[in-house]
DNA sequence: CGTCTATTTGAATGTACTCAAAAGCGGTGG
DNA sequence: CCACCGCTTTTGAGTACATTCAAATAGACG
C-alpha cells in the first residue's frame, strides 16, 4: 500500500532508507466508502490525501445547489483543498468518494514538521503543485477554446477507463455541461 | 524598482540583508514595449518575470488563430510558462506586453542555484505556486458555474482599474467570450 | 420486488457566436 | 495640424450550441 506512495515521491526526489521509513510511519490509512464525504466545504482541510485505490472527487456546490467538479482523483493522485490546507482556513471545496476508496493521509502539522526534517519534500510538493498548476492552466484553455464535444473527447483520453467507473452525471459535472446534454453527445458520437 | 520585488518575497519568507543583496544582484531589468513579445509559444521559457510596472498577458493561440488569455499580469505579479520553464521544454503559451512594461527577470540556472544558496526560496515559490494553483481552481469553478455577465463582473472586482488600461478584445479573450458579445454586455449593463 | 436515482428522449428556450457593415479611435506621415 | 489608414468597437440579423422542463425508461440497492 505504501509502496505506491513512495514510488510517487521517487518521481521527483531521491529518498534514502531512513527517510522512506520515516515517511511510511507518518501517513495514515483510511477507507472511504462510496459517497462518503472526506471534507465538507466550510470545514478546515486538515490533511492531504493520496489515493491508493478508488476515486475521489473535489467539487463546489453553488448557490443553486448544483455541483461542479474541479478535480477527479483516481489511483496515485493527490487531493486537497490547497487554499484551506495551507492557511488552515474554511474550505471552499468538498471532497467525497465516487467508489470505495483507500487513501493515505498526512495531517497539516505533520507535513510542516516533515518539511523541517526532510527539506527535499518542500521541493517535491513544489513540483507537484507546479504540475497541478500547469494542468489547471490547460483545462482553462481547453474550456475557453473547445466545444463540449471536444472536451469530452479529451476527458476520455486523459482518464482512460475512468468513464466506465463513474456515473455520467459526474463526468458532466467535470466537463461543465448538463447530464442531459452529455447523454445527447454520446448518442451522436 | 527592486524594492517592490523584495517586498513581494517578504510576503512569504524573511530574508536578511545579505540575502536581499544577493537576490538584488541576480535579477535583470528589461523594458518591454507595448505589443512586444517576451515569449513565443514553441520557444523555451528561460526566465521567470516579475512585473514592476505595466501589464503582461500570457495566452494560447489556437489552431483557428484566435487567442485565449490564461493570465493577466499587472504590477507585482509573476509571469512564466511554468511547464516550459520547469522542464526547459517548448512553451505552450506566449507572453506579450499590453502596455510598455518594466519586468525583472531571473533565468532558469540562476533560480536553480538560488534554491541551493537560499533554500527558503524553495518555500517562497512553493507558496507562490500554491496561490496561483488556487486562483486557477477558482477560475475554473467560475467558468463552470457563472454566466459571461457574472464573470465580467468578477473580472472588474478582481482587477480594479485594469479595464481602463487594456482593450476590450483582451478582456473578452480573458473571459472566454467574443469582443462582440462583451460589447453587447456592456451596453446592457 | 419496490423505491430511488440516473439516463434517455423530445420540445421549447436562452446564451453566446458568426457574419457583415458602420462608426469610432489612434497613430503616422505629409 | 490635418488627413488617412488600420484596428477596435458597435450594431443588427441570423444561427448554433447548450440548457431547462417534462415525461418515460432503465439501473442500482436494500
Amino acid at each position: 500500500m505504501l509502496d505506491h506512495l513512495l514510488a510517487n515521491f521517487a518521481l521527483h526526489v531521491a529518498l534514502n532508507t531512513d527517510e522512506r521509513a520515516h515517511i511510511r510511519s507518518l501517513f495514515q490509512h483510511r477507507l472511504i466508502k462510496k459517497n462518503a464525504i472526506l471534507l465538507s466545504a466550510g470545514d478546515v482541510c486538515r490533511a492531504i490525501y493520496f489515493v491508493h485505490q478508488g476515486c475521489l472527487r473535489m467539487y463546489h456546490t453553488d448557490p443553486d445547489g448544483s455541483d461542479h467538479i474541479i478535480q477527479l482523483c483516481p489511483e496515485d493522485w493527490w487531493s486537497v483543498d490547497i487554499s484551506s490546507f495551507s492557511g488552515q482556513t474554511p474550505a471552499f471545496y468538498s471532497i467525497s468518494a465516487l467508489e470505495d476508496t483507500d487513501v493515505l493521509s498526512l495531517g497539516y502539522a505533520t507535513l510542516e514538521g516533515l518539511y523541517e526534517q526532510i527539506p527535499k519534500l518542500e521541493r517535491f510538493f513544489r513540483i507537484l503543485t507546479q504540475n497541478g498548476f500547469s494542468l489547471y492552466q490547460q483545462r482553462i484553455t481547453s474550456n475557453l477554446s473547445n466545444t463540449a464535444r471536444e472536451r469530452y473527447a479529451l476527458f476520455q483520453e486523459q482518464y482512460p477507463k475512468l468513464e466506465q467507473r463513474i456515473s455520467q452525471k459526474h463526468i458532466a459535472s467535470y466537463l461543465g455541461i448538463t447530464p442531459v446534454f452529455l447523454s445527447m453527445l454520446r448518442k451522436q458520437a
